[in-house]
DNA sequence: CTATTAGACGAACGGTGTTCGTCACGAACA
DNA sequence: TGTTCGTGACGAACACCGTTCGTCTAATAG
């Protein structure tokens, strides 16, 4: 009846205490989970705690999937790198490849743009890291370079890659903490402060920088990686017999 | 007299409240203090009570100096920049002067090693960054670049050098973490487990990484720097008019 | 069936950056 | 001289963090 249910339970009934949940975590959930918050929130928010709430439980649970935090990363790092695409090498056209890669790579982990702060911190050891890394390694290769040389390019352009993505992501998150959504608006806003900044700048102590604001501000992050790309890949080309 | 010196007050007395102590703290103090402990203690252990400790005090008496931990940062890596010393600009050797700008930069930024990891966190702003800047970009375009490209070079020299000095100190958090205190032991006990990786890995799967084992595990991080530089350098060079 | 193992998870530890409110002191004013 | 105001100094507390330890339970192995 309703009066019945509104009634408080008598002290003397003792409550049915509901079977404990036994919830099955895995890796790869905490793992997915974790990507998804921190596209979601950004990597500021990803925390233990953050991720067990996904799952109603506590922070403690994650612990007999995952070592700590630190691997925590490295495992939604390398879960990332899986959606880099790596076609077959054709070793003559090694710099269309490089360049491609190079692009693929960056466009991966700017999707996810705040994993990329994980990047550097990482070493490569896992599978996604290792597949894209060979695939580098063997087009230099067998396009001609030494494996020495060949090592030193693939570190390098990795190192590019990863540092410019990292730049990124943090002005994703300046972006996240100044309540924006539009890259476009954010870097609009951002680029016209430093504009201004520049341009008070006393001209007889920074003549060039204060000259030239126009031209500091002109290009924005994908022109610069771009750019900078092709410096690389001009100097590997030199290198190549 | 020695008896009277042991019995309690009498609770009518009012016991006199030693004068606090009113220390003199500023921004500069802060400062100092906080890239002392960066390094020797690492980057880690710079946290706002460990600062204040050094003052004797609590963290909050910091906040009177400056706004937050990561504008103290910024100040301790601008701090850090003005270690970098600067010629007078010859624009007929800019390759040169370039390359010894470079290692000068990651000389100072490899100094204070985790100093790095604040690097990529910071817009160029304060004095010495752009005191730097001014430099390069002064001396590209009085080498008969162009502004918007010599914008474009001086920002990915820039993100190359900051990169590679973070990835460095990562490395150098490691290491500490590791118990170390010789980066030629890290070094060879951290290439050794990755090199014992590398050669278990599937040759099917990798058979270019686990066939040149060597070549990746053949130059520390100063020759992939310096080769590196060399890269950009001469792509820079291929531009220049 | 019993014993063992591994997963689940709550409580608590030791830590973080920061805010809020209070106090003390110096400068300025009447 | 007394008072007011502003600023620096700083303690208490907040909200959060990663992690460990110990307990319980379910699943598995013998």
């Amino acid at each position: 009846m309703a009066d019945s249910q509104d009634l408080p339970s008598p002290p003397w009934r003792k409550s049915r205490k509901p079977a404990p949940i036994r919830r099955q975590l895995s890796q790869d959930l905490i793992v997915e989970a974790g990507l998804r918050i921190a596209d979601t929130e950004g990597l500021d928010a990803l925390s233990m705690r953050r991720i067990a709430q996904e799952f109603d439980t506590g922070p403690a649970s994650l612990y007999a999937h995952v070592a700590n935090k630190e691997e925590l990363l490295e495992l939604i790092y390398d879960r990332v790198l899986g959606e880099i695409k790596l076609p077959e090498r054709e070793p003559s056209r090694w710099k269309d490849q490089l360049r491609a890669y190079a692009r693929e790579a960056h466009r991966v982990l700017t999707t996810h743009s705040d994993v990329a702060r994980v990047a550097l911190a990482t070493i490569p050891s896992g599978e996604n890291s290792l597949r894209a890394g060979e695939f580098v390694f063997g087009l230099l290769i067998e396009a001609g370079m030494s494996p020495r040389e060949a090592s030193l390019s693939m570190d390098r352009l990795s190192l590019y890659i990863v540092g410019d993505a990292y730049e990124g992501s943090l002005h994703h998150a300046r972006m996240r903490a100044a309540g924006l959504d539009d890259p476009r608006e954010y870097f609009e806003s951002f680029v016209g402060q430093i504009a201004s900044y520049y341009r008070a700048l006393p001209s007889s102590r920074f003549p060039h920088i204060s000259r030239f604001v126009d031209d500091l501000i002109a290009d924005d992050g994908e022109d610069r990686f771009r750019y900078g790309l092709e410096l690389i890949l001009d100097g590997i080309e030199a290198r190549m017999p």
